[in-house]
DNA sequence: AGCACGCCGACT
DNA sequence: GTCGGCGTGCTC
């Protein structure tokens, strides 16, 4: 009962009936109403989590959002069960944060929920199935069907899950059964609520009470033990390594039993002296990040550069809330931020530094851990979900107040963040694309800073259009840090005509000669090289020569991709895998050719013409194991791999020091990429990967094979006039209504039957025009994949004028349209998906 | 999303 | 009849 009077308030009488507003792991997009228990007015607040029951059976756990008197009309609410934390774990902030993001991107605060929580913190509960206490299937009178036995058969080994049941008896339908089963008495339901966090745990030895404050007893001990050494010396390697009669307390914490096999003690000497009540063994909750790092307090010498750039975003920072730093690669940006972040967090507050999934690397994380070492967290996809509970909770707890993570770290539980870094802002990984909630991190920051009072500071060598305009604009601060750090010069950039090139009859497998001939310099002068192309697998596509079949993905309107490998063709949109026939279905042919070129297929050619070149693949398939992504780049830094083939994996973060050629092996594809944004990726992805090569003393060299030598974003790349590139695009982007002088809206409409497709796509697209102006509305159109996991797609874009200030206003029409939609009877079945701000 | 309920066709 | 598939509607 302790705590209660900080907590209680005039709000909160003890005998008042109190409601609360709890929001439920269930896609349904509104709060359930539950009544709360009188015992838990003084404690209850929004931001726990409550057990409560959903319908006739089901326990869930859900979230408190809001705290009311207001008792519904019409039913009868049901209690909270139980309060499952002591105090919140969602902060206050944060659920000011996922209301606006629910209301901005247009979904309900469940998905937002459903997004930040790491699994371990949400709570489920199954429905499990057990054999009722005293039934015996021999002596019941019932009648059982064989289905009904095979259960009650399996029961008898253990309770089961409605999956599990459904699985051995191979019927989806199994509640029927169940019923029958209830009803004879044969079986009992129960809910079973599992917790999925688990503390990591150590076995850990101490000595036992009796002996710790009798040090006599202690002393005997040894003469009893003489005869049998082996225990002796466990018992002294304890004495040794926790001096308990120097200081009795230290023997709380005991010593991790692996210490002592470590050591070469048996296991069965400490557990006869557990036996005989001298040792004991314990459990000990330990961090699943205990570091081995250990932080170094070294100062780091900025350059003048650096100083000067260092002292200008302060000072932006002093009336403006957002500054973008320009670094181009290599200028040294990491010692600018760890400076900034240092200053931070010597004001007590919690700073946040995003980076893109591809950039998160152990060096870059080893690297802060040196100067921030405990009070730093990490949150990475590739975590486990114990671990990312143990970073939220530490975030909590104040353990971390310094966190370096991916998109989704945004949604962690900051109480007091006085800075956040969104490095490589452009990243288009930064926006999640599926499922709901479709945000972007960047924005989603900038919003979550103004909350805090915090300041932003965007980072990136090509910032994206959006930023470069509002620093154009003075709305936000603007840096440039040109020079490369240790004066390395930039690469030169030369173009390899391709049209030229295969009019002259020099391309070999799709390699210009000026690429061979670059490549072949260059492991000749034992340097190393990357090769780019933005396409995994083998080829995008497989054809038969004779009658130009083309094998498609049976769910998906796409082509199906080989992947020589696995030897079977994958959709990239839906997984779904096929043998790769030895002949061709339609002809019989068995002239099979691949059309195009992945990345498998590249390093295949390359090892052809450079036999004795070590060449390594990094691709989203050569890094799907937990570190094997952290072993190719360890054997490229340590020069046993010459050539580097690889996606867009090889154009981030990533320093070597022997690396003096880049190959894009494909420019047009990036040029001729049908979007709006296609040229500024080009130009970012371009600019990126040069930015790898060359190092200390040596210039680099970058090749980019292309069959538009003239085209206008090459052109401005070559000549390095970044200032032209971001006029012009501004201009393009202006005239064409695009972002960052538009706002876009996509809407997505998905439907099992093409038909119900077009005509719901149809009538929502009449609808907005009858019900909204001032807004531009394109489509409905059928979009470049049309079929996606047999689901027929049809897409409406909207573009919303900067300045309209009816935003939310529109978000709620668009949403009321949606609903119509669905009430009719024929577009029941729809799926319509926003997609706000799409990129 | 589950899950219940009710309707309907295909079997013993 | 009964079993199981499928469409519809509800959950505080």
């Amino acid at each position: 009962m302790t705590g209660k009077e900080s907590i209680s308030t005039d709000f909160k009488e003890i005998t008042q009936t109190l409601f609360a507003e709890i929001l439920l792991p269930v896609p349904i997009p509104r709060t359930f109403t539950y009544r709360v228990p009188q015992n838990l007015n003084a404690t209850i607040q929004t931001g726990q989590r409550a057990i409560v029951q959903f319908g006739d059976r089901k326990i869930l756990t859900g979230l408190v959002t809001t705290i009311h008197e207001l008792a519904p009309k019409g039913y009868e609410a049901k209690y909270i069960l139980e309060l499952l934390d002591e105090s919140p774990v969602i902060s206050t902030a944060q659920q000011k944060l996922f209301s606006w993001m629910a209301a901005y991107y247009m979904c309900s605060e469940g998905e937002v929920m459903n997004a930040a929580l790491p699994s371990g913190l949400k709570l489920s509960s199954e429905s499990m199935v057990q054999l009722r206490p005293g039934f015996d299937l021999e002596e019941s009178e019932s009648p059982f069907s064989d289905n009904e036995i095979l259960l009650l058969k399996s029961l008898q080994q253990k309770a089961l899950s409605y999956s599990d049941i459904s699985k051995i008896l191979g019927i989806k339908n199994i509640y029927s059964l169940i019923k029958s089963l209830v009803i004879k008495e044969a079986i009992l339901l129960y809910e079973q609520v599992k917790e999925k966090y688990k503390p990591k745990t150590e076995v850990r030895v101490r000595l036992s009470r009796t002996y710790l404050q009798d040090q006599e007893k202690l002393e005997n001990l040894f003469e009893t033990l003489a005869s049998k050494p082996k225990q002796e010396e466990v018992l002294l390697k304890y004495l040794q390594e926790v001096p308990v009669l120097n200081d009795r307390s230290l023997n709380n914490a005991g010593l991790a039993k692996q210490t002592f096999l470590e050591a070469g003690l048996s296991e069965s000497s400490i557990n006869t002296l557990t036996k005989n009540g001298i040792l004991e063994v314990f459990h000990l909750v330990v961090s699943r990040f205990s570091e081995d790092i250990e932080e170094v307090t070294q100062n780091i010498i900025l350059s003048n550069k650096q100083e000067e750039i260092l002292s200008g975003i302060l000072t932006d920072f002093q009336n403006k809330e957002i500054c973008l730093l320009q670094g181009v690669t290599g200028s040294g940006k990491t010692e600018l931020y760890i400076e900034l972040i240092k200053k931070a967090l010597d004001g007590g507050s919690q700073v946040l530094y995003l980076l893109p999934e591809i950039a998160l690397t152990t060096q870059i994380v080893n690297r802060l851990k040196k100067v921030f070492g405990e009070s730093m967290g990490v949150y990475h996809s590739k975590f486990s979900d114990n671990e990312r509970v143990e970073v939220w909770n530490g975030i909590l707890s104040g353990r971390f107040r310094f966190v370096i993570g991916v998109r989704s770290a945004i949604l962690l539980p900051f109480d007091d963040l006085s800075l956040i870094i969104v490095d490589e802002e452009h990243d288009p990984s930064y926006k999640q694309q599926d499922p709901a909630p479709r945000y972007h991190a960047k924005d989603v920051a900038l919003v979550l800073a103004q909350m805090h009072k915090a300041k932003v500071l965007l980072g990136s060598a090509t910032p994206s259009l959006e930023s470069m305009y509002l620093a154009k604009q003075d709305k936000i601060g603007f840096r440039k840090l040109d020079t490369r750090y240790g004066e390395v010069s930039m690469p030169a950039l030369v173009l390899a005509d391709m049209k030229r090139e295969r009019q002259a009859k020099t391309v070999k497998g799709g390699f210009s000669s000026l690429m061979i001939k670059s490549i072949q310099e260059c492991l000749k002068n034992k340097e190393q090289a990357i090769i780019f192309q933005n396409r995994r697998g083998y080829a995008p596509s497989i054809s038969c020569e004779d009658c130009a079949w083309v094998p498609q993905c049976v769910n998906c309107s796409v082509s199906m991709t080989y992947h020589q490998y696995k030897e079977s063709l994958i959709c990239h949109y839906c997984g779904y895998r096929e043998k790769l026939p030895s002949k061709c279905p339609t002809c019989s042919s068995k002239r099979i050719k691949t059309v195009g070129y992945g990345t498998e297929k590249l390093e295949e050619e390359l090892q052809l013409y450079f036999p004795e070149a070590n060449i390594q693949r990094m691709d989203l398939d050569t890094t799907r194991a937990k570190s094997s992504y952290e072993n190719i780049i360890e054997s490229f830094a340590s020069g046993q791999t010459d050539i580097l083939v690889g996606t867009q994996m090889v154009t981030k973060g990533l320093d070597f020091d022997h690396v003096s050629l880049v190959g894009i092996f494909d420019a047009d594809r990036m040029l001729f990429f049908p979007d709006f944004r296609s040229h500024e990726r080009a130009f970012q992805l371009i600019t990126q990967v040069s930015g790898r090569a060359g190092r200390r003393e040596k210039q680099g060299k970058v090749i980019i094979q292309t069959s538009n030598i003239q085209h206008p974003v090459l052109q401005q790349v070559l000549s390095g006039n970044q200032e032209e590139f971001y006029s012009i695009h501004l201009q393009d982007r202006q005239q064409y209504h695009y972002p960052p002088f538009s706002r876009l809206i996509n809407i997505t409409i998905k439907h099992q039957d093409v038909k119900m497709a077009v005509a719901a796509s149809r009538t929502f697209a009449d609808a907005i025009h009858a019900g909204i102006t001032n807004i531009k509305v394109y489509g409905p159109a059928e979009p470049m994949v049309s079929k996606i996991r047999n689901l027929y797609l049809r897409s409406i874009l909207i573009k919303i004028g900067r300045d309209n200030k009816q935003l939310s206003a529109i978000k709620q029409r668009l949403e009321h349209i949606s609903q119509q939609v669905l009430k009719e009877k024929n577009f029941r079945q729809c799926r319509i998906i926003f997609d706000i701000d799409p990129i």
